[in-house]
DNA sequence: GTACAAATCACCCGAAAGTATGACCGGTTT
DNA sequence: AAACCGGTCATACTTTCGGGTGATTTGTAC
């Protein structure tokens, strides 16, 4: 019943607003009838008003169009990267630390980082600190070249 | 859900059935009204076509969804490093900026670097600032980000 | 011989990076 | 409850980087 719902809801609203058009349609016939004129008033509202209908039922009911369009995008070793989790606890280093780690590794200043990861430039300072320590480094570009060779980054 | 199916299915049965009377008594109905009501009929004809009006526009007007599927090639498993000439020359990066460069990717600081080279921090400097240039970039981790990519460095 | 690119060095200044330290909070463990 | 950890943020300070500018030397190509 429920699958039934979620697969014809479209069907039942389609129906819906045509019920609800209907009762529109028979108020305006009443409505044009009393003043005994404008008909053209009321088949243009007529027009219109199916007009919109009909949009909105190809929207709802078509998929959407696509266009597929193949970019090349080079990829070394990304590809069969696989992170090296054992030194990554042996140096207790946590996914936070981690990020910032990648963050650096793709050219990010501390600013940056910062600003990805929705912290202040404070706490990046901190694990970037943290990070050089249990790395056992003293720069961002040492702290890159080991977490490379570590496989802890691609 | 299954069941309150199974319970209640003579009831919902019967719903079903008196709904089915009821359409069909509406459908004679409309049968026998139908010739009497020849501005109705119109009416009908206007708002069906209307309604595939609105279905052609919507159709004809929105815009496709492009979806961009990125073809990812394989480069180099950086294992057998060959280093990329064309690029270099073509970027007119000279041989003093790539050792930069390569010490850089190392992790070395400009100072370590002028003692390696045995030249001066400032030269170092001056050296890094052109290779930056050079590179279209504005920091030591993007070069080395940017080298690696090129093929410059391994 | 001169024009040119590469390499070298210097000085200044501001921005970024890194160090040290302390603090707070929310979980988890003990 | 207390200890601990990860994450967050802050201040203060030092060092390193990077940009801008200018200068000299040297080898090479025209």
């Amino acid at each position: 019943m429920k699958l039934f719902l979620i697969r014809y809801r479209t069907i039942l609203l389609t129906g819906l607003s045509l019920a609800g058009m209907l009762v529109l349609l028979r108020w305006l016939e009443l409505r044009f009838l009393i003043l005994d004129h404008a008909l053209e008033v009321y088949i243009g509202a007529i027009a219109i008003l199916f007009t919109g209908l009909g949009v909105w039922l190809a929207l709802k009911l078509t998929k959407p169009k696509t266009v597929i369009v193949e970019r090349q995008v080079l990829v070394s070793p990304a590809v069969d990267f696989q992170l090296n989790e054992t030194t990554l606890t042996e140096l207790g280093i946590s996914k936070r630390e981690l990020e910032v780690l990648e963050l650096m590794a793709q050219g990010c200043s501390n600013q940056e980082i910062a600003n990805r990861l929705f912290v202040s430039l404070n706490t990046v300072k901190t694990h970037s600190s943290r990070l050089f320590e249990k790395l056992d480094v003293s720069r961002r570009t040492q702290a890159i070249e080991k977490g490379k060779r570590l496989l802890l980054i691609p």
